[in-house]
DNA sequence: GTAGGGTTAG
């Protein structure tokens, strides 16, 4: 019962709710089997304080020899969200099987916590336990969040050489894989083979083409995944409105936005957030201001920061000090937010402004988040922040840089110094918008790479409009392909023009 | 009657 209860839909308490009445009659007393069923129970609702409870249970009973109380327990504390206790739990546990080990692995790569989740892949292994596709998926999912495609290769590699059966979920989590690392053709490659195809495999798919700015196939996969009788979900609607979001496609977007709910979706805060963005992005910021307005749940920072960034790209300026006012009251710790605002002063040459936020910062002891950029070279992930001298090939990339600007400088184009947010003088500013991070990145991948080798960065925050413009030249005049993936979607430089149409 | 896995807006 209590295991039958933590399986349906929306799950509830109820099955901690029947544990403890089962305590509380005193008997029969609760063996193994239930103590995992009711820990899996607290996992999938995160009911940390009650897992906990039942963790003391579990020591005053002695059942914390079973390996399946044991794994239940590491799990819980995973899905908690308290991978340190969940790892202390896994180290104890002196018969570590293969479900033990996936389901570290797991947690450590549901968090994004990807080198502990590889190395323990290795450990697995020197343990002399060979994955299965369990194992695999949680790999693979880790790949997807570095977005290092060299390492995600080499891992469907491993389960080709292996022969582990890759099933609905692996596939997926390919598809998923593949998109995130910024290989859109694989990811196709292996949606198109697989045998069958769940709402999970069609919405990894529409999602990763939306991220890749390639909305018609997005939309083309959407109605065919109708064709196919399979049901859409929230999640396939994420994708759809973000597919039109990032090409304009105003119309598009409203006419899905209004056929969710024929397929019997209520909208949660996401795709209100989708729709803000396509508005805005439109240039619509004032219906997407009215949007917000009549939103039936409240709006969060993420909603009230896409229409800030609205604002600072259209240059609206009293609509965005009131928008980012909204934002500071929800969320005044958030650094995000003040960057935002200095760039929407800056935008307009608004400099006092900039200095008081500035001082805002200061004062309230918020620091920029540095932009990162990163680069994949010989299996070896190559690390920039802003303005970094501390690579040990320094000296050369610099020499790259300084060719790069003589070549940019050279076929006309005049740097973009208002995504420089200090009121500096222009020649100061132009020099700092060479030292981007994703400029340092890019001049590596010139340095170390020959074409065809298409130079791949993951940057953390979005790519300002100085160095998408510059990229599209370096990929003209070096001959180079370029794909970068930023905070929110993927730029594939070919030949002096992006993929997105220069519409992000 | 047992434990581990895939898709989510800026």
């Amino acid at each position: 019962m209590i295991r039958g209860c933590s399986q349906i839909q929306n799950p509830s308490k109820e099955p901690i709710f029947l544990f403890k009445k089962l305590i509380k009659r005193g008997y029969p007393n609760p063996n193994s089997f239930t103590l995992a069923f009711v820990l899996k129970a607290c996992a999938i609702i995160s009911a940390s304080q009650e897992g906990r409870q039942i963790h003391s249970h579990v020591l005053r009973t002695g059942f914390n020899s079973s390996p399946f109380v044991q794994t239940a327990m590491v799990n819980l504390y995973a899905k908690c969200e308290e991978i340190g206790l969940a790892r202390k739990m896994f180290d104890e546990i002196p018969e570590r099987n293969l479900v033990t080990w996936s389901t570290i692995i797991s947690g450590y790569a549901r968090i994004g916590l990807v080198n502990e989740a590889l190395s323990l892949f290795r450990e697995m292994q020197m343990a002399g336990i060979s994955p299965d596709e369990v194992t695999m998926v949680s790999v693979i999912t880790a790949c997807a969040s570095t977005g290092a495609l060299d390492l995600g290769k080499w891992v469907h590699k491993f389960v080709d050489k292996y022969v582990i059966k890759v099933d609905l979920e692996l596939s997926t989590a390919l598809v998923n894989m593949y998109a995130k690392c910024g290989c859109i053709e694989r990811a196709k490659k292996v949606f198109d083979e697989m045998p069958q195809r769940d709402t999970k495999a069609w919405s990894s798919m529409i999602v990763g083409l939306a991220i890749h700015g390639l909305a018609e196939e997005a939309l083309e996969v959407f109605s065919r995944m109708l064709e196919a009788n399979v049901k859409p979900n929230q999640v396939t609607f994420v994708g759809v409105l973000s597919a039109c979001a990032h090409s304009g496609l105003v119309s598009e977007g409203w006419r899905f936005w209004s056929s969710m709910l024929e397929f019997g979706i209520e909208p949660v805060m996401e795709h209100y957030g989708c729709m803000v963005d396509l508005l805005c992005r439109a240039g619509f910021i004032e219906v997407a201001y009215k949007f917000v307005e009549t939103m039936p749940i409240s709006p969060n920072p993420i909603v009230w920061r896409t229409l800030l960034m609205g604002c600072k790209e259209k240059g609206i300026l009293e609509k965005g000090e009131f928008v980012a006012e909204r934002l500071l009251e929800l969320e005044p710790l958030n650094p995000e937010n003040y960057v935002l605002l200095s760039n929407l002063y800056a935008a307009n040459f608004q400099w006092e402004k900039v200095s008081y936020v500035r001082k805002k910062m200061k004062e309230n002891g918020i620091q920029a988040i540095p932009g990162c950029s990163s680069i994949e070279v010989d299996g070896f992930v190559h690390e920039f922040v802003v303005a970094d001298r501390s690579h040990q090939e320094s000296y050369e990339i610099r020499e790259v840089l300084r060719d790069v600007t003589d070549r940019v400088r050279r076929v006309g184009h005049d740097p973009w110094t208002s995504a420089v947010l200090h009121d500096v003088e222009d020649e100061e500013k132009k020099s700092a918008l060479c030292e981007h991070s994703e400029r340092l990145a890019i001049a590596y991948g010139l340095l170390k790479t020959k074409a065809p080798t298409v130079i791949r960065i993951v940057k953390n925050l979005r790519v300002c409009g100085d160095c998408h413009e510059v990229t599209k030249i370096i990929s003209k005049v070096y001959e180079r392909e370029i794909i970068v993936r930023d905070r929110v979607r993927f730029h594939r430089f070919f030949n002096g023009t992006c993929s997105c149409k220069d519409y992000w």
